[in-house]
DNA sequence: TTCGCATATACGGAATAGCATATATCAAAT
DNA sequence: ATTTGATATATGCTATTCCGTATATGCGAA
């Protein structure tokens, strides 16, 4: 894949879309009720800068029941990833700001149960 | 000095203001009128976004005489600073694509003689 | 001081991005 | 099949960004 700095930078530039990245990243995978609540944004919202991370391939989706996941697009270049790496190791403090209840991430027991949802 | 991921990232979303900012990292420091010619766009436009750049504290300029010298803001963040770093080094051939003139940059002789002005 | 070059800013219009609200899709459960 | 919860898209509007042209400022040379 191949990507301009100028396409990946566009992407990152906007509040809401960075901590999704950010996030994502740390986390490995989230789905949208867990990054809806934790950036305490509209779900309409969420949605529609995902959508725009998907599109330019940055994320990457996968279903899974009703859920669906997403996880940095495996195929993402080094130096994108890298990034993505040194601005959320370097903001934790940031990061976590909005992050609400995903802030205590270390304590939740199932995603299942992350998202509200039972079984 | 602060800076948080989105507004680093707003800076850099402009594909003239990458690259003003990947090649003055590259060349430690450069005129505008080098960067009028390299990125052949038109003088207004560029001091349009060295301006925001500066704005932003992600450039500091310098007054030489009738030229003005732009460099990485020295107090740049170190996480900001390794991002223009990686991208700069992962993307030469993307930059060099524009950098008209300054690409045979090894073989220029004085900065002066660079700007199309003599002695 | 006046001229010429380098650089900066002002202004108005065109394009783009972001948002809220409403609606559609899709899978699981009943 | 209907309902419900999760996620996606459409629409209309506002706000922001970017650009070209014109103009201003600052400095050095004559």
């Amino acid at each position: 894949m191949t990507m301009s700095p100028p396409e990946l930078f566009k992407c990152l530039a906007d509040e809401t879309r960075v901590r999704i990245v950010l996030l994502v990243a740390r986390e490995s995978e989230l789905c949208v009720c867990e990054l809806t609540e934790a950036l305490e944004v509209s779900q309409p919202k969420i949605s529609r800068h995902l959508a725009q991370l998907r599109a330019c391939q940055l994320l990457e989706d996968r279903r899974q029941g009703q859920w669906v996941y997403y996880r940095l697009h495996p195929q993402l270049p080094e130096w994108a990833r890298a990034v993505v790496k040194v601005t959320g190791q370097a903001n934790t403090d940031w990061l976590m700001e909005t992050a609400g209840r995903l802030a205590q991430m270390g304590d939740r027991p199932t995603r299942v149960a992350r998202c509200g949802q039972l079984t």
